[in-house]
DNA sequence: GTGGCGTGTCTACGGCCGTAGAATTGAAGG
DNA sequence: CCTTCAATTCTACGGCCGTAGACACGCCAC
C-alpha cells in the first residue's frame, strides 16, 4: 500500500481493487448476465482466473460490487430528506444522470440491468432494502411510509429504465428542466404524504 | 384451418401460433437473453429449427411477439383516459397484476425483462412509442403532454420492475388498496397536468 | 545468491447458445 | 397405390460461458 502505482504488479490489494472497479463498470454497462468474467478481467488487466481466485465466483463478485455501489446512497439519504425541496433535489439528481460518468445512481443502474437474472435480483433486493428503502422509510413520517418510500424508488427506477435502457425518446430528448418540473411535485407528494386525504 | 385440433401435426398455421404463444410466455418469464430457442420450441412441442424456419431468427421472433403483445394496450388507451378517475383506473390495473396469469401488462413485462439486451430494447422502444406513448400523448391535453405520458409509462415500468423483478418487500407485501391510494393521485396528476403552475 | 511462497497465467473441461444444411416424415392428389 | 411436396427433424458447427487444477513467474527474507 506504500506505492501502489510504482509496484502495480504483484500487488494483491491493488489488483483486487482494479477487478472491483472493472466489474462495477462492466455490470453497469451490461448487467449480471451480459458482463463476462473474461471481460471484467481484461478491464482490470488480468486473466479471468484471478477474478474467481479473489472473489470465489462471479456471483460473489457481483454481490460485493452491488454492496459497494450502494454503500454511498448519494441521494435518498436522511439529510437530503430533511430539506424542504426534497422532491426537486431528487429530481435534479435523477435527471442529471447523463452528465460525465459520475456514479450517484450507478448502483441502481447495475441492478436494473441485472434484474433479469433471478439471483442478481435477489442480491440487489437485499441491498436496496437495507441501504435505500429502510433508511428512507425511517426518514419519512406519516402513514404508509414504507409504501411511499418504495414508490419513490419505483419512480426512480422506472425513469432510469425508460430513459437509459429502453431509450424512450420523450425522456431522452426532453429538456431537463421540464422533467424536473414534472418530477419534483410527485416526489414531494410521496415524501410528504398525502395531505388532502391524510388517513388510512 | 378446418380441424386444427384433429390434425394438430402438419399444420403450419397452428404450429406457428403455438410457437408464438410459447415464445410470449418464455420471453415474459426470462427475457430476451434468458429465453432460449430450444426452450421456446419445446414449449410449442416442436424442435428449435422450426422456430428459425418460421421466423427467420430469434430476433425476428421477438419482434413479432412484442408487436403482438403490445397490439392490445389494455390500459392507457384513449377511451380509458377519457374517464374522470383515470389515475385510479390505471393504478388498479397496475396493482392487480398478480392475479391469474392474465396479460394486461405482459408486453411491459417482456420488455422490462429484456431491456438488458440492446437490440431487444430498441425493438421494444419502437413498439412502446408507437402503441403506448404516441396514443397516450395524443389523448393528453396541456403542456408537456409527451413528457407527462412518458412519466406515466416510467411509473408503470418502475412499479413493475420493483415489485415483479426486484421483489421489493414493501411493494410485494403491501395491501393493494394502499398502493392504489398512493398511486392514483400521482397518475391523475400526470394525466391532468399541473394545475397550480400550469405554465412552461 | 538462493530458496520459498504469494501472485498470476495456461490449458482445458462440460455445457449452453443460435443457426445452417441434409435427411426424413406425413398427408394429400393422381 | 404411389408420387409429390410441404412440414418437421437430425446432425453438426463455431462460439462463448463459468470455472477447476496444474504450472510459471517474481519479489522477499535469509
Amino acid at each position: 500500500m506504500r506505492a501502489p502505482t510504482a509496484t502495480r504488479r504483484r500487488n494483491a490489494g491493488a489488483t483486487r481493487e482494479a477487478i472491483l472497479v472493472s466489474a462495477r463498470a462492466a455490470f453497469a454497462r451490461a448487467g449480471y448476465d451480459g458482463a463476462g468474467v473474461r471481460d471484467i478481467a481484461e478491464g482490470a488487466g488480468v486473466t479471468a482466473m484471478l477474478v474467481n481466485r479473489y472473489f470465489g465466483s462471479k456471483e460473489q463478485l457481483f454481490a460485493e460490487v452491488v454492496a459497494a455501489s450502494m454503500a454511498t446512497p448519494s441521494i435518498l439519504t436522511p439529510e437530503v430528506l430533511d430539506a424542504q425541496n426534497v422532491g426537486e433535489r431528487i429530481a435534479t439528481v435523477l435527471v442529471g444522470i447523463t452528465k460525465a460518468g459520475a456514479d450517484p445512481l450507478e448502483g441502481f443502474q447495475i441492478m436494473l440491468r441485472s434484474a433479469s437474472s433471478e439471483r442478481a435480483a435477489e442480491i440487489g433486493r437485499e441491498q436496496i432494502e437495507k441501504r435505500h428503502h429502510k433508511t428512507m422509510t425511517a426518514a419519512l413520517s406519516g402513514d404508509l411510509a414504507a409504501e411511499r418510500a418504495a414508490l419513490v424508488l419505483a419512480l426512480v427506477a422506472g425513469f432510469q429504465v425508460m430513459r437509459q435502457m429502453i431509450g424512450l425518446s420523450a425522456l431522452v430528448d426532453a429538456k431537463p428542466a421540464a422533467l424536473i418540473k414534472l418530477l419534483a411535485p410527485i416526489l414531494q407528494l410521496l415524501v410528504d404524504g398525502q395531505k388532502p386525504t391524510g388517513r388510512v
